[in-house]
DNA sequence: GATGAATGAGCTTTCATTCAT
DNA sequence: AATGAATGAAAGCTCATTCAT
């Protein structure tokens, strides 16, 4: 559906060709989680992409699609972090590693931590973006199941406990984006560990 | 549940005596906790009150001074849960107590709920709103300081515990007013226990 | 139409009440003459008045017949000074002194002076307020008349040369009016001759 | 008089090169000066202009706006009749030669000379289209200070006898706005003479 | 691909007027 | 006579979207 334009290397074209799509993006998502989708207007964006209003529909069949594909994007990358993780770690290892490394993209990229954690815009999001974010989840719900089956998690349903886990790194992310606990690793360990002790069957 | 009240059919319905206000800030709140504040046309506010869209500007100055009249009366209201609690109790339970009446309000009242603790609208909120917020946090904050004293709370200060423990309140508030853990003692005690667990000194 | 309520003395009545209408006046006379006719409201009247808003329509049929009821009465005023002059002096002489009792007027009530002056509000006002100011000049000719009679006033229509008397008298009204040249009695009767000198056929 | 430009039945217009801008000024300022300001809607003055409500906004912030960028241009058109006006004639020859370029002015393009000269939206105008306004009456300020060094003006102010001059000037651009005296070559004479003879030393 | 003027539906807000009390 | 809450038509303005160039 959204397909990425493979934007072959062509003759003539004006301004930088291969980055329109993308200058696109990256002002929407700044924009979005900075003052707002509603606030953000088609103008706002297209002078932050450095292009004409119209052209924003050459990429995106509306304003909402446009969300709705920055969205998708950013799921998948947090995503990535879980699939690459290393499969023989222990649940307990690899929530901390996986929350490790989604602090730091929220120290580089605040904008894309607080589309997915911090204020998802729910009311916005079709279909597709509700299914990528919930297999984003199912990954997590996996991990932890695995720490339930070795007795790590307490009893009650997984899907419970990653809400939980999640909520409270969400809040870390959230701070970290807002350079409220800048680069404090122990502050983010505390939380870290506080997400743990709330699931764990007996917390350490 | 949003039952209308039963007016009486006449030809022009006249002095309503206190409910014309009441009536739109019921409507209004129903309106921006479901479909959000931008998607709620001033036309649908008044509908819903069943008043002309005029009216709306006679009890208050613009659209967003009603949505910050109605956040504030809802902060007010959690607020005075903490401040009607038992003084004597320790801070575990004062905290469960507080949890489990705002879960009251929550099966009984979700928008309420919502606009404070699940989706509260930020870029909306004026300063004297976010004066209201801050001062509900110090109330929670006051409550776990006492329990830092005790030895109960975690290292670390008592601000970021507060968050910790009200970001997983928020996530069992939130379940219950989507009815997701309808009247769902366990889970909603688990969840309880979470909370606490996530920010003891010593988790039992 | 316009018809004075005879205001008879009651038994019981609130604040004021032989003054409403008149209070209504004068705040809505200061009121358009100040911020405009379009710019004043019908709170902001009755504001000053001190009355509720629904009183002014006991008084006037609409915010428009209100500004008419005052403008014809400014209009009568203004009228009476001419009729009230010494029948038997010159043209000249006449002139001067009409234009100098306008000017104290102008002094001491500067409102009812633009109102018919300096920017009467032309397109609102009604057939009878026409009528009442094209009578206004018709005295106002009348005097011209006897001066042209006399050879004192240029050939050509007297309604022309009146019109110039009273386009140089008005500036001298709306100068007063606005304190620009406040109890300066030179500047004043220099503006008095120089509307002479436009019209005389022989200056003096 | 204010013909509507032979608009080719299209489809959908698009692009007439210079002209949207131009068509909107031409309406509003006629829609201005004849029924004035506040009556003058905006989908009226987009109806003139046979464009949609919303391309106002195009090319002006606001009615306001377009308000005074329409009074701007029309002070700066009389203002260039000054200042083309030859310098090296006197006083007296060039107040009586710019006042009859006007008169054409005044008769050709009546709104333009309404909005200047006969009845300016002061309350409406904001600091620069005053600024403009008062560059002009410098203008004309600087010819009579010219006459009154030659000692042909009246003493006093040269401030206070260019206002008498422009308000008699006025009162004939009036008249022959409203044809009233429409290409009768001597009243316009006789109004010219009257206003020198108002504001000269020794009127002849 | 890119442009940007034009669109028009729909928004929030104002305010003169009405009328039950 | 006086009130003031309620009205609702109409205002000015915004902005996502289209399309001729």
């Amino acid at each position: 559906m959204t397909h990425t334009p493979p934007t072959e290397p062509h003759k003539k074209r004006k301004r930088d060709p291969e980055g329109t799509r993308d200058r696109l993006v990256r002002g929407a998502l700044d924009l979005f989680t900075t003052i707002g989708y509603h606030e953000s207007t088609t103008p706002q964006i297209a002078a932050r992409a450095g292009v004409a209003e119209g052209t924003i529909y050459r990429h995106f069949k509306s304003k909402e699609q446009l969300l709705n594909s920055i969205y998708q994007a950013a799921v998948r990358r947090f995503q990535q972090t879980i699939r690459t993780s290393d499969a023989a770690a222990g649940c307990k290892e690899t929530l901390e590693s996986v929350a490790r490394e989604w602090s730091t993209v929220a120290a580089n990229d605040p904008a894309v931590v607080r589309l997915v954690f911090v204020r998802p815009p729910r009311k916005l999001l079709d279909h597709s973006s509700k299914a990528a974010f919930k297999e984003f989840k199912g990954d997590i719900e996996r991990v932890l199941a695995t720490g339930k089956s070795a007795g790590q998690v307490k009893r009650g349903s997984v899907e419970m406990w990653s809400d939980v886990w999640l909520q409270l790194i969400s809040l870390l992310l959230e701070k970290v984006a807002d350079s409220d606990w800048t680069h404090d690793e122990t502050t983010a360990d505390d939380i870290i560990s506080a997400a743990w002790a709330a699931i764990a069957a007996n917390p350490t």
